[in-house]
DNA sequence: ATGCATCGCGCG
DNA sequence: AAAGCGCGCGATGCAT
């Protein structure tokens, strides 16, 4: 049963629709309307029965029930689907995906349309998306909520998904999508614990006490001074990497630019304290005192994750640069006390993936155990090292360097997975999406992309043309090949999380943040929060729920997906 | 004052 | 000029 929750003006509209329920949008559907006020309660009552909750948006509905005690178990986020949709090669069919753009394409899905400036711009989307957003720059996410109908929404992305080339797999696909929307609101709700104290501690003696506002540490104060003497100059200023790069011509030194990596390769004395500025000056900007002072409140972080932020359907987040905590600074995620932080990865994922998703049962094979050592263990490289050089090479699309190097040896050794990335990525290169195991599919590129390629095929076409076209075609390719890794990556980490929470609820009665929660997520790493009597099964439903999600992506397939998982105190445990 | 692009670096 | 993938954010410095 799906009950649809929609904002009316007297409160809320609840649309109870049966699972049985065969095709026909127009069978009228049982209505009932409550005030706002009583939604939490209603839905806490209704919530007994297990109907799947469809709603437009689940950062604009579920943080109120999450605040009122209200947990449910699972919805439908209508406009997370509809952008699934309306992109898959599964559903291209579909009259959902064939209608003009409507309330339900949010703004969401362009976030970087002022990016379409000019014509060296790869990731510029779709012809019909651009010429949108350019009629109509103003938000569009605004009237959003006012002009769509949910349930008319829902009757079409049904049958979007029942008229699907693989409705199994863009059904999974849309129920981890929306597991992963209420996961993210209840991480909010829940908060990273933080302990400002040790944070404080770690800033003191990396940077010394806290200066006064608009001061430098005393420990960059100091780096910067033995800079002064190596350099022979008393203005210099680290901060700009124009100044810094001048100062640095004037003693000798002349490098292209100020980064890191590029001043490593050089031998001189300012090099060293330089490096560590840069280092503290990082901490200090991006996780310093005002950092803490902004973004933790009564001992937890509570970032907003954006479940399908990325191109690839990972989650972004913002504020506080929450996906970006420095390995430095993770000892402050510190469990309350009686709790523990259960740390969990999944073992060169990415590299799995690859191996599930083409069905390659010897890369399946090398995966056993450590990926790498198999990859070894083949004869295809020498060294561990070189086994996850070569890998990442593969799934990002290297032609150079080392990387590129150890391809050929790689491609014999696992002929059906290298084609698996190299067929994807000549599809970008023509211009094609791609799709991922469950059936997101890969955004085509824009008009300037087609206008530069066009190009180099027109009359009077230049070598600079073509070599331009030729360079754009393959950075897409390299696009689109790393998709259908991290993109299946993503789905795999969806399922895996959507299994543990299942699990975790199960494990203890009380409020939400009593039991055993989720209370971060990093791609391929999550960390649950739990009463310590309870981590060892807490770290079981993890790895089980690991094998569950491979299961559920691939069936039989003899792939593995270990996962590491460790009890700790605090973050800085572990790894 | 405010907006925007660029650099640089943190994470996977 | 060419480029191994995907992100967010702060500082700087130029443009409006």
């Amino acid at each position: 049963m799906h009950i649809v929750l929609t904002a009316v003006p007297a409160g809320v509209l609840l649309t109870t629709i049966p699972d049985a329920s065969s095709g026909g949008g127009s069978a009228p559907h049982a209505t009932t309307t409550i005030p706002r006020a009583a939604l939490a309660a209603e839905v806490a009552r209704l919530e007994r029965d297990r109907p799947r909750w469809v709603w437009g948006d689940t950062s604009a509905w579920y943080p109120e029930l999450l605040a009122a005690g209200v947990r449910v178990e699972r919805c439908v986020d209508l406009r997370l689907c509809h952008t699934i949709l309306r992109g898959s090669q599964f559903t291209a069919d579909s009259v959902l995906a064939r209608s003009a753009r409507g309330p339900w394409d949010s703004a969401l899905v362009e976030p970087r349309e002022s990016r379409v400036r000019d014509e060296d711009t790869l990731f510029t989307f779709g012809d019909e998306l651009s010429e949108d957003v350019t009629a109509e720059p103003s938000n569009e996410r605004a009237n959003t909520s006012q002009n769509a109908d949910p349930v008319t929404e829902f009757v079409s992305q049904r049958a979007a998904v029942a008229g699907a080339a693989e409705p199994g797999r863009i059904g999974l696909l849309l129920a981890a999508e929306s597991a992963g929307a209420l996961i993210a609101s209840e991480m909010k709700c829940g908060g990273l614990p933080w302990h400002a104290g040790v944070h404080e501690g770690l800033l003191e003696s990396l940077l010394g006490p806290r200066p006064a506002p608009g001061v430098r540490p005393a420990r960059m104060e100091a780096l910067l001074e033995q800079m002064r003497l190596a350099l022979d100059q008393r203005d210099v200023n680290p901060d700009s990497p124009n100044e810094l790069l001048r100062a640095l011509g004037r003693a000798g030194i002349h490098a292209t630019s100020t980064r890191s990596w590029e001043l490593k390769e050089i031998t001189h004395p300012v090099i060293a304290p330089l490096l560590e500025y840069k280092k503290l000056a990082r901490l200090a900007s991006a996780n310093g005192w005002s950092w803490l002072e902004s973004w933790v409140v009564d001992g937890r972080f509570r970032p907003d994750y954006v479940p399908g932020g990325a191109a690839t359907g990972r989650w972004g987040a913002s504020g506080g640069g929450a996906l970006q905590l420095p390995k430095q600074i993770r000892a402050a995620v510190v469990a309350d006390p009686g709790w523990k932080l259960v740390v969990a990865d999944a073992a060169q994922l990415e590299p799995r993936i690859l191996a599930a998703l083409s069905a390659d049962r010897r890369m399946a094979e090398a995966g056993r155990g450590d990926l790498y050592e198999g990859i070894v263990a083949s004869g295809a490289v020498a060294t561990r090292a070189e086994a996850k050089i070569a890998m990442l090479g593969a799934m990002y699309g290297a032609t150079t360097g080392e990387s590129g190097r150890l391809m050929p040896a790689l491609t014999r050794a696992f002929p059906q997975a290298i084609a698996m990335v190299e067929s994807a990525a000549r599809a970008g290169e023509r211009g094609e999406k791609v799709s991922t195991r469950l059936g997101r599919s890969s955004q085509v590129p824009g008009q300037a992309w087609r206008d530069i390629q066009g190009a180099a095929y027109g009359e009077g076409a230049t070598e600079s043309d073509t070599r331009r076209a030729r360079g754009q075609a393959r950075a897409w390719g390299r696009f689109t090949r790393n998709f259908i890794v991290q993109g299946t990556a993503a789905e795999w980490a969806l399922s895996w999380m959507a299994g543990v929470r299942n699990e975790l609820w199960k494990l203890s009665p009380g409020a939400f943040t009593e039991r055993p929660h989720l209370v971060f997520f990093l791609h391929d790493e999550i960390i649950v929060h739990t009463p310590a009597h309870l981590a060892d099964s807490v770290v079981k439903i993890v790895r089980e729920s690991a094998a569950g999600a491979g299961r559920l992506l691939f069936g039989a397939l003899p792939v593995d997906f270990p996962v590491t998982a460790v009890v700790v105190d605090n973050y800085g445990q572990a790894k």
